[in-house]
DNA sequence: AATAGCGGCAACCGCCTGGGG
DNA sequence: GCCCCAGGCGGTTGCCGCTAT
């Protein structure tokens, strides 16, 4: 026997809610306060599902929403926060006052997720070409057809990248800031732990890292196939006690030869942009600095250097997105209508073979981390 | 002017989680 | 420990307005 419905949906109302029902709504919470949804609409005299009247109110009604159009900050902090967080809107939300959930789902999804592509080549010799971007077509229609709400882009190798890092039924604490302070031993950590990038993207400011590779001088582009990579490696930091990656490159996937057993944490595909590689990250592998030296970068054992997919921070604070200096670090290119790879988003066809790699690659790394 | 297609927003649906009995 | 309920969450769908043809 399935799960009882919320409510007895005979005889209630579904659809547009009316200015009538609005005001009956308002005007009770007003009264006797939030709380208590099932018996609400009964008590209210509403002909709606309780669960209905909460979202109206939650969406809708309450005072402290703010509407009208996002601001470019908004913009800017929903893409960061999109980025290391995924789908979890109401966490996304919880950083916007006056921003609802599901106001900001719809926003990307019908605004920001559109701008999230853009597309480097991975080879190893070339500069990131982006051919052909167009919209996608067919509306609700086409994002069916293109789950993900991928552009159609034509080019010659598109690399993957997760649309959301999902985080399977991994529990986030309530507050972003509260999920980048994790222990890293702690059990079932390798599903909560994000990546933090190498000094190499180090933006100048003094503060934020940014996993950007159109602002990594050094080795760029990052690729993580699986949407586990994302948060399944993790940075130390001597006062955080968590990993650093580049502690994890150094100390973790180099084999005593220099050769990277990246590919062990599930990387199955990684690569280097060494295009504009003037200069050496110094918290790179000496491995791969050599690489990047001799300009000997993709097809030997160490065929990647890793500098993440995800978002953070050096101290892993979420707020610190704030200090970021937009002015200086475009995330447009107006002209050429580039994203930045962290903004890549994939269309993932085959989800299952997808879950069975993350399970993987998440016992490799649980194993790793042991 | 008609209409088909598309985009965006509001709302719904089903699942999950936590709390209380 | 189990069950039920309320509430929360994310994905999906319906509807409506706009635009191009």
């Amino acid at each position: 026997m399935g799960r009882a419905p919320c409510c007895e949906k005979v005889g209630l109302k579904k659809g547009r809610w009316t200015a009538e029902e609005d005001e009956i709504l308002t005007k009770y919470i007003q009264t006797h306060g939030e709380g208590s949804w099932r018996s609400l609409p009964k008590n209210a005299g509403l002909l709606r599902c309780g669960k209905s009247c909460r979202l109206r109110w939650a969406n809708y009604l309450r005072a402290d929403l703010k509407r009208g159009n996002f601001t470019g900050e908004e913009d800017e902090l929903i893409i960061k926060l999109h980025q290391s967080l995924g789908n979890r809107w109401s966490l996304i939300a919880s950083h916007l006052p006056g921003r609802t959930d599901n106001e900001i789902k719809n926003y990307w999804n019908s605004h920001l997720s559109t701008k999230m592509y853009c597309f480097r080549r991975l080879s190893n010799q070339s500069l990131p070409v982006i051919l052909n971007v167009t919209e996608r077509k067919g509306g609700r229609k086409g994002m069916k057809d293109n789950q993900g709400h991928t552009m159609e882009v034509f080019i010659d190798e598109v690399v993957p990248f997760p649309s959301t890092p999902s985080l399977e039924k991994e529990t986030f604490p309530s507050a972003v800031e509260d999920s980048m302070h994790l222990d890293p031993y702690e059990e079932d950590n390798e599903r909560r732990i994000g990546v933090m990038p190498g000094s190499c993207q180090h933006t100048g400011d003094g503060d934020g890292y940014v996993e950007n590779s159109m602002l990594c001088p050094t080795a760029t582009v990052s690729v993580v196939e699986k949407e586990s990579d994302i948060f399944s490696l993790f940075e130390s930091n001597e006062s955080s006690g968590m990993l650093c990656f580049d502690n994890i490159l150094d100390n973790e996937l180099l084999q005593t030869n220099g050769d990277s057993t990246l590919s062990q944490w599930g990387l199955n595909q990684v690569s280097v942009d060494l295009e504009n590689s003037g200069d050496l990250c110094p918290n790179r592998p000496a491995a791969i600095n050599k690489q990047v030296e001799s300009g000997d970068c993709g097809t030997g054992d160490l065929t990647t250097y890793f500098c993440t997919t995800s978002c953070f921070f050096d101290d892993c604070e979420v707020e610190n997105i704030l200090d970021w200096d937009w002015e200086r670090n475009e995330l447009w290119d107006e002209k050429e209508c580039i994203m930045p790879s962290w903004l890549w988003e994939l269309d993932y066809n085959d989800k299952d073979d997808r879950l069975t790699l993350e399970n993987n690659d998440l016992e490799l790394h649980g194993s790793a981390v042991a």
